[in-house]
RNA sequence: GUGCCUGUAGCUCAGCUGGAUAGAGCGACGGCCUCCGGAGCCGUAGGUCACAGGUUCGAAUCCUGUCAGGCACGCCA
């Protein structure tokens, strides 16, 4: 459909625009809300009507005369305030439609994406909110691929951070625990969920420990030991673990750049003498804020985000910005890498800061996108800032927060988590997810939960089936279901999390989707089995023919059309997705066209079809739709299982 | 206090760069397995699009205000 609008945008500009005032932008064509007004529609005449003053019902009467003959319209006809529909020769459309199989009419426009996400501290297990940043963050990575960009897909691991201080605190002072106790420990990840928590409420009650947890941060800061290799095998170690979970929602990654190699390479050190010499950045000499280094926040009022404190330590912002800086390959210099794991043949590496002499790099973007929720929008705002201080004002532009609403647990999960909801948490219907209490959900709990019920149903509907490809059936399930559940939400929505919505399988739920593509699958392959069909020949006969729907009845033509003319959308939802972000967009699509396929199949058989021009015509559209379906949930990380 | 976001069916949410009769899922009610897989299909009921103004040929969609809710605003990250 988009190569098709392409051209008619081409031709109708160049009837056009000797006669109206317009440009090519402004012949947009929207999809009209019913069948009998066409396939697409022309409402140039209205806003035309607002500038000439003239009647847009009039206008579009003389501009469909003026229009005259369309490639690849058959007619043409105006209606209702002001429009012009179209209506499209099908045949040849599907044929051309089939004929593109395997070309995309998408292109890139960027050197080098970099996405940034997932970035849980690597203290503790991972938990659903962490889920949704993921989910989202691999979506994007999945669309943008598709798309035929370049893109690199970084986790940012805050080896150094407060929270890694808490845990190492925790195992070195409650525990007294050593590094060589770790090996000890069975599922770190859940070990330090409670830990972390246990410590967090421990400092809280014990101001007096503060001075060593300052102790621990600087030990670690400054590569001290026992402290730094504590802290560094407890961050390795999650982050496996997180790697781990990521992988069971089919998430991946290129590179884990590290916060402590960032201090041990002196990004900040690099990035601070930029700031200064650039003046993005002053000195305050008196107010609250004396002896710190500050930047001026574009706001209504004047006001002022601290980089560096009076004691010359960098705040976090300080150090995103230094980070943000060499994504874009601004900072003139890059980390060493090492190998951390190996996945499906491709190595995801770690940065260091110990030189080596391996050749790999990464960073330096043309465009950069940090999934990141919204809570932190205002830091984002304030590294974006940050660039645009520094005179890098195209790689301000390009730096997009990817945010999104947090993930809350409902009243009814706190009961399935064993948790009393205070009054105030009961008026507001829900709790937020918190690490540093201990509450939510985990991510491989949830995982496990889902894993259960899918094999539960995959077991008493396929007897026959081997136990490992169950299980291998039953995870993928658990995948599809939860990354649907991320993806059907728009952003800006606060998920209310509750554990029974999720494990849904039923309605608007990702094994839905996948049962139709199954269920179509298992169409096909009995065509092949019983019939010795090639499944693809009626296909590649209407694509050389294009003859497809001559032979059913005026009725079924109608249905096969509206399942061609979705399926064929696939190229702009992706592109319209990615432009806004709203990926549940492209999870309403594929549910839409998921919908009219079901639906098709139910009440039109293929096996059973007599008539063989009916039955080609059924198996080559249906062939087509196949395929977008698959595009569709391939590119929201849904497998396809043979059977389910 | 300032800024950002949200208010659509009983519930959860789509639709929002203005366009033709406001849609889905769940729940409720009623149907459909001699027929490619019932994780399915078909149907019924259910809406002053928070409220009030405004702009427009046209507003759920844009603007203003009111009410209600959420989030952010630190020498934390």
């Amino acid at each position: 459909m988009l190569t098709l609008k392409e051209t008619l945008r081409a031709v109708l500009y160049e009837r056009l625009n000797t006669i109206y005032p317009v440009a090519p932008e402004d012949i947009d064509f929207l999809y009209p809300p019913q069948a009998k007004f066409g396939d697409l529609a022309l409402s140039l005449p209205m806003p035309l009507a607002k500038k000439l003053r003239e009647n847009p019902r009039a206008i579009a009467k003389k501009m469909a005369g003026e229009i005259g003959a369309l490639p690849g319209v058959v007619r043409t006809e105006v209606a209702g305030a002001g429009f012009i529909n179209l209506f499209l020769d099908r045949d040849s459309f599907f044929r051309e439609r089939l004929a593109s199989a395997g070309r995309s009419a998408l292109r890139p426009e960027e050197r080098k994406i970099i996405v940034e996400h997932t970035n849980i501290n690597p203290n503790k297990a991972a938990h659903i909110g962490h889920l949704r940043n993921a989910c989202l963050g691999d979506t994007l990575v999945r669309c943008l691929r598709a798309k035929g960009e370049t893109v690199e897909v970084q986790n940012y691991l805050d080896d150094t951070g407060v929270q890694v201080v808490d845990v190492v605190f925790g195992l070195m002072e409650l525990q007294g625990k050593n590094i060589a106790d770790l090996d000890g420990i069975e599922r770190f990840d859940y070990y330090c969920w409670d830990l972390y928590a246990r410590t967090a409420a421990y400092l809280e009650s014990h101001p007096e420990s503060r001075g060593r947890k300052a102790e621990i941060l600087k030990g670690i800061e400054h590569g001290r030991e026992p402290e730094s290799g504590m802290a560094f095998a407890v961050s390795r170690r999650i982050a496996r673990a997180h790697l781990r979970t990521m992988e069971r929602i089919g998430a991946a990654y290129d590179v884990f750049p590290c916060e402590s190699s960032i201090l041990g390479l002196k990004f900040w050190e690099r990035a601070f003498a930029l700031l200064k010499e650039r003046r993005a950045i002053h000195r305050a000499e008196d107010g609250p804020n004396a002896g710190c280094w500050v930047m001026k926040v574009e706001d209504e009022d004047d006001r002022e985000k601290i980089i560096v404190r009076s004691d010359g330590t960098v705040t976090y912002v300080g150090k995103d910005i230094a980070y943000q800086l060499w994504k874009f390959g601004l900072l003139g210099r890059d980390f060493y890498y090492e190998p951390f794991a190996e996945t499906d043949g491709r190595t995801l590496w770690i940065s260091t800061a110990v030189p080596n002499d391996r050749t790999v790099g990464f960073g330096g973007g043309s465009r950069v996108y940090n999934v990141i929720d919204a809570r932190q929008a205002y830091l984002q705002k304030v590294v974006v800032q940050g660039l645009r201080a520094l005179q890098y004002e195209a790689e301000a532009r390009k730096s997009v927060h990817f945010s999104y609403e947090m993930v809350a647990l409902s009243l009814r999960s706190l009961k399935y988590l064993g948790i009393e909801a205070t009054a105030e948490e009961s008026a507001k219907g829900f709790v937020e997810v918190s690490g540093r209490k201990g509450l939510g959900v985990k991510a491989d709990d949830l995982l496990d939960l889902l894993e259960r019920k899918a094999g539960a149903e995959v077991d008493k509907r396929n007897p026959d089936m081997p136990e490992a490809d169950r299980r291998k059936t039953a995870a993928a399930i658990a995948r599809g279901a939860l990354r649907y559940f991320m993806l059907k939400y728009a952003l800006n929505s606060l998920i209310v999390f509750d554990v029974d919505d999720a494990l849904s399988f039923e309605g608007e739920t990702g094994p839905y989707l996948m049962y139709t593509s199954v269920r179509l699958n298992s169409i096909f392959r009995k065509l092949s089995e019983r019939e010795g069909r090639d499944a693809a020949a009626p296909a590649a006969k209407a694509a050389a023919e294009g003859k497809a729907l001559e032979s059913v009845s005026e009725a079924e033509r109608d249905e096969l059309w509206d399942l061609i003319s979705t399926a064929a959308k696939l190229e702009e939802e992706v592109l319209h997705s990615i432009a806004s972000l709203e990926f549940s967009r492209l999870a309403k699509f594929a549910f839409l066209l998921s919908q009219k396929t079901n639906a098709y199949y139910h009440r039109r058989p293929v096996l059973a079809e007599e008539n063989e021009d009916i039955k080609n015509a059924r198996i080559s559209v249906l062939f087509y739709v196949r395929d977008g379906l698959k595009k569709a949930l391939d590119l929201m990380g849904l497998d396809i299982p043979e059977r389910m």
